[in-house]
RNA sequence: GGCGCUUUCGUCUAGCGGCUAGGACACAUGCCUCUCACGCAUGGAACACGGGUUCGAUUCCCGUAGGCGCUACCA
């Protein structure tokens, strides 16, 4: 059984744009595949026609489009195994389902939701299962005859799976061991709706997942629950040899409270939840996403990757650019601190390991994501935040050359930045993100106007004699003809040694108005000699 | 309510019978320094609780409590 070939799937509902939890699930899912030299099936089950989406298929392509994440075969990727639109597999269905009637593995309903309502209403608890079928309308109650007819007369009716109650049914989940659930407490689940003539998720799962020979089903948790049933449907087709293997992951959660992640965390806290900006076609809402707010791919996948997975100790080696070794768990009765959290995908691919991944929810923690995406920021080379920054200047009217942005981007990228977190609270952080730029270098390009005098740092640092010291200063570099760094180094140095004065900060405020800023000399060389003195004079005439 | 899963610093986690319980994010302090920082160093911070099993439990088992999920003609 283990050596059959790989092949997993992800197999998301186009009810919407991708929820950040199912990119993980979809991650895991890839991940596993290159590992295993198998592959990686995008099917859509679009089972619900309530609650299709148009542009969501679309969407769901795009977002692993930028993410990296690669399928083999599916929707829009071809293969041999489709169509891979389960609404284009009736005829399948039709045909299975009519396999489990014909053996007796599952009847017709005639209730209808009014009539199952009523029951519920009627019977606390009520479920529709061997110790209630017996009071419902259904095949097992009704003659033969009565069946035909009413069918025959076109009244609408669901298939119901029969469930044998008194069987405990084990299964072998990849994350969680062996899991054991009685089948007294299953229900006897539609397997056809009358609605739309379409099969239910778990019978058009199973059907699919066994003529697309998918050997492995990497899953989020909330399906733990219907794997005995899914399993009970394997055996119902005589398929049971050929089931795959289950691994149900954990669900993400909220950063703050109790629950799952859901959209109004991020719009409360201020991160987003989807991958790429979504705009919903029925009511116009926005959605803001990773992409769109100025993530990295990388990031987002490497932060995703170590949600509710660890590869325990390892480190790549820089040298050859090959993974080191994992280290054996011998060594962790003397922990290493080699435990790297930075990895390339083909580095993931490597280490990834299902009996690794955490068996409980894990908190969404989206400051960890900006610092992910301040370290993969900064492993990227200036020229490359240019574009992204270039378009924030020209949204404030600004307009530069790619040379000065990158000198800027050069300047200031070690820098902090203060943002409001989702208390409301003031903090700082690493720049994250190139939009994190613009508060921080508008002086650049934009002389001030205004000095703060209650300011601390204006207090401090500009005083009685701070004008005539500017001013001399500015004769000073009047006289220097080579206004590179270097150029103003050698003569201003020589200056304050002599004079034995110290004018940086008062400098700094005349030309960036606080107390904030590069490099003093390489702040004055980008604007070159002409604004700084005149920032200079304007200082000194507004401050005095 | 029923059923299932789950429980190590604030957060993500390492640990798979014997450790000063390790790392990362966040936080605090110090060094560096022309500002804010980066960087570096240091620090505070955890085995939910109660029973077992064992020479010995964070680790294995059982309870309790908390968290999460499922309980639709949705996936």
């Amino acid at each position: 059984m283990s050596e059959r070939k790989v092949r997993v799937r992800f197999a998301p509902s186009p009810t919407g744009p991708l929820h950040i939890g199912g990119v993980r699930t979809a991650l895991y899912n890839y991940l596993f595949a290159r590992q295993h030299g198998g592959e990686l099936i995008f099917r859509i089950e679009d089972t619900d026609s309530t609650r299709f989406v148009p542009g969501a298929e679309e969407y769901i392509i795009e977002a692993f489009d930028w993410l990296g994440i690669k399928f083999d075969e599916g929707v829009s990727f071809g293969g041999n195994y489709g169509p891979y639109r389960q609404s284009e597999r009736r005829d399948i269905y039709k045909k299975y389902v009519q396999q489990l009637l014909d053996n007796g593995k599952a009847y017709i309903a005639f209730d209808t939701p009014e009539e199952l309502d009523a029951k519920r209403k009627e019977i606390e608890n009520f479920q529709y299962d061997a110790r209630t079928r017996g009071m419902m309308r259904n095949s097992l109650t009704m003659s033969k005859e009565e069946v035909e007819r009413l069918v025959a007369e076109g009244h609408q009716y669901v298939v119901r799976f029969r469930v044998d109650p008194g069987e405990d049914i084990h299964i072998d989940d990849m994350i969680r061991g062996e899991v054991v659930i009685n089948s007294d407490i299953l229900d006897d689940k539609v397997l056809f709706k009358s609605a739309d003539q379409l099969p239910t998720y778990h019978l058009a799962n199973i059907v699919d997942d066994h003529l697309m020979e998918v050997s492995h089903v990497i899953r989020g948790e909330e399906w733990l629950p219907s794997a005995p049933l899914h399993v009970l449907l394997y055996r119902a087709f005589g398929w049971q040899d050929t089931m795959p293997r289950f691994a149900h992951l954990p669900l993400l959660l909220k950063p703050v409270g109790n629950g799952k992640l859901s959209k109004r965390d991020g719009d409360k806290l201020g991160f987003p939840v989807f991958p790429l900006e979504w705009h919903d076609p029925k009511t116009g809402e926005v959605s803001s996403g990773y992409r769109e707010r100025g993530y990295l791919p990388q990031a987002v996948v490497n932060f995703l990757a170590l949600l509710g997975w660890n590869p325990g100790n390892w480190r790549s080696s820089e040298s050859n650019g090959d993974l080191g070794q994992t280290l054996p768990s011998r060594d962790a009765g003397r922990p290493t601190a080699n435990d790297q959290e930075m990895m390339t995908m083909d580095e993931m691919i490597r280490l990834f390991d299902l009996s690794k991944c955490s068996k409980n929810g894990a908190k969404f923690d989206y400051v960890k994501a900006a610092w992910f995406n301040h370290q993969y920021l900064l492993q990227q080379p200036d020229e490359a935040w240019v574009p992204q920054f270039d378009k924030l200047l020209r949204e404030q009217g600004i307009a530069s050359t790619v040379e000065k942005e990158a000198e800027v981007v050069r300047m200031m990228k070690l820098k902090v930045v203060e943002y409001t977190d989702g208390e409301g609270n003031k903090k700082k952080r690493n720049v994250s993100f190139v939009s994190d730029l613009w508060p921080l270098t508008k002086f650049f390009f934009v002389a001030p106007t205004t000095f703060d005098r209650e300011d601390k740092f204006i207090r401090k640092n500009w005083g009685e004699a701070t004008a005539d010291e500017m001013s001399r200063l500015m004769e000073v570099l009047r006289g220097i003809s080579d206004f590179s760094v270097e150029g103003q180094k050698a003569v201003v140095d020589a200056w304050t040694e002599e004079n034995a004065v110290r004018p940086w900060n008062a400098w700094r405020i005349c030309l960036v108005g606080a107390g904030q800023g590069p490099d003093m000399y390489e702040l004055a060389a980008f604007l070159g000699k002409e604004e700084t003195l005149r920032r200079m004079q304007y200082a000194i005439d507004t401050l005095g």
